[in-house]
DNA sequence: GTCAAAACTGTGACCGGTCACAGTTCTATC
DNA sequence: GATAGAACTGTGACCGGTCACAGTTTTGAC
């Protein structure tokens, strides 16, 4: 301990006003944004705040506004799936940066297990944050209720399903992004073309798979169907199944890059050649599009601006706002894969 | 508003008291442990706490210990690069389910630009958190200097360069890895070994050079080193860079599993075979490495355990405890890149 | 020179918990 | 049946801010 000066308890508002030879109040209004107090006490406040390091407490804070300044970031995948996703990370840094410059800070919360799903409720029971940016649900998720029970102002990526009207959303339109996506395979000239769906009780899992449907029409197989959880591995499971039922399949459309990718694994393995045997197309665009080799074609979904949309939106409720959902565009990227 | 139970304020624990017709400090025994209090006492409380829905505010709680019961996931690469190497997420991953389990919250902190640094300082200055987790420090980090200054008690991931005895850590033994990568290539009987380096101001980048350069001798050929930024493009970058130098180079060790996958992308492009032509072999182990084709060679980090170590330490100096050090082993694992 | 409004400042109450301490009841022991 | 100690309970002070309000000074218009 050659260094001692953290010795003392940290200085609060009281030692600060005692520095600056002002009050409890004046400290106060000039940080909070220094209206309505004189040049002269504004710079003696700051200058006491700089000799003290000063740094106002947070909790105290908290416990007398009701803010927290801060909102939550909450994951409802199990574990395992979490970060296999880069989807969430993008989102995660998407809100993360717009948070901060907002002078807010982002908790992460994972309620994969539903011993960690009690601890999640409770923690935003506590009013630790001020609102909930909920990224990923399935249907009749439990959290979904309590999140609604609790009042706390939330907004979902992405519609639940069974909850469309309960809370603010930022989506994109599903069913037209895999219109699209389907649209540009039979546009190739694909006669067999196969989908790898999301779970069925996600919205990507369900609606992209009605897209699809809706897009091939009579051409529909229910057959050339098989589901995944978005990951790579069951991407790959996924793949091979449909190989096997369908060995003259010239065509796939996953429901996520990741799944594309393990497709194009297993596709390459059984001595297809992408684009030219069989055509894949992923969807998301999400980094991991382009390590792919060939680079896949993707359904491109606009992550920051849905991230951007999901904070403007959270902070208009926590406002006290009027709530509203947004729908955003997606587009499709060809490359080397159809 | 069919249903609006939600009108009236939360209860609070005065509320709670008078439900079960008990004081506050009864009430507060029993949510803490429910030590010294009568069973039908506790019994009252916890009924009471049922039918009012009473959650413990976190603000006033923390106000009155003077602890949050959450620390900070310190991240401070610029963004691009955060998400995009897969280490990160592992390290979150493990840390968040470690603390979650410890009733422990995580809060994930940025501090990419200079702006979000004062941010996280302030951040950290407000006691927001109990402690940090510094997951990636580049050499004088003005953070750290911050961080050391402000006395939050911290756990950094690898020791950070110019501050090896400041803070506890835990790392892997970055020069015997780097030497027992090196070494399975010479023992394979390769000729001419590349490396491509991490950014020489973090300690990966560093050590593990050195550990190639003493596993190598007399052989090593500084011709054959080309500097990456664990990014997958850096690796692709700096692999074109080698065999435009050295194309005769029959092996490439890099830092990073991801720059290996970018040093593969590029070597097949340039038509050779891995690992016929030259093999490579990578570092962490980091998922990535399984969807590399071929699958990677690479130095396995145990990511469980480092981020449960961390989190095992950072409590224990939170607590009080003295502060110690942890090196953690790595392990080869031969796949079909060499 | 008067007076009202605007600009600035200080004070006490309050946010919702925890904690130390004092007070009460219950048990066990001699 | 007195007494010590353990088990249990309630009270007031306190954590460190914010806020409403009251009080003081300055400004400007007539």
């Amino acid at each position: 301990m050659e260094t001692t000066p953290t010795s003392k308890r940290k200085p609060t508002i009281r030692d600060v006003a005692a520095a600056a030879g002002v009050s409890r109040g004046t400290v106060s209004r000039v940080i909070n944004g220094g209206h309505w107090v004189s040049p002269d006490a504004k710079a003696a406040v700051d200058q006491a705040i700089k000799t003290t390091g000063y740094y106002a407490n947070a909790a105290a804070r908290s416990l007398a506004t009701g803010r927290s300044n801060s909102v939550a970031f909450l994951l409802t995948e199990p574990q395992h799936l979490l970060f296999a996703d880069p989807t969430f990370s993008l989102l995660l840094r998407g809100a993360a940066q717009e948070l901060s410059q907002r002078h807010m800070t982002l908790v992460l919360l994972v309620a994969g297990t539903p011993e960690e799903h009690v601890n999640v409720a409770q923690y935003l029971g506590a009013g630790h944050v001020d609102g909930v940016l909920l990224i990923s649900s399935h249907e009749s998720d439990p959290l979904l209720e309590s999140l609604i029970a609790t009042g706390v102002p939330t907004v979902a990526c992405g519609i639940p399903l069974g909850h469309a009207s309960d809370m603010p959303t930022v989506s994109v339109d599903e069913i037209v992004s895999a219109r699209t996506a389907t649209r540009h395979l039979v546009e190739r000239g694909n006669q067999r073309i196969g989908m790898i769906t999301g779970p069925a009780d996600t919205p990507g899992g369900r609606y992209r798979l009605v897209g699809f449907r809706e897009e091939l029409g009579d051409n529909f197989d229910p057959n050339l169907v098989e589901p995944g959880d978005y990951s790579m591995a069951s991407g790959a499971a996924a793949m091979a199944a449909l190989l096997e039922r369908a060995p003259d399949i010239d065509a796939v459309f996953a429901a996520s890059d990741s799944m594309a990718a393990g497709a194009v694994g297993v596709l390459r393995k059984a001595g297809k050649r992408i684009p030219e045997d069989v055509s894949v197309i992923g969807f998301d665009d999400s980094g991991l599009a382009l390590t792919v080799e060939p680079p896949l074609t993707t359904m491109r979904q606009p992550f920051e601006q849905i991230s951007s949309e999901m904070v403007g939106l959270l902070l208009h409720v926590i406002e006290g706002g009027t709530s509203k959902s947004v729908t955003l565009p997606t587009s499709l990227v060809v490359r080397d894969s159809t």
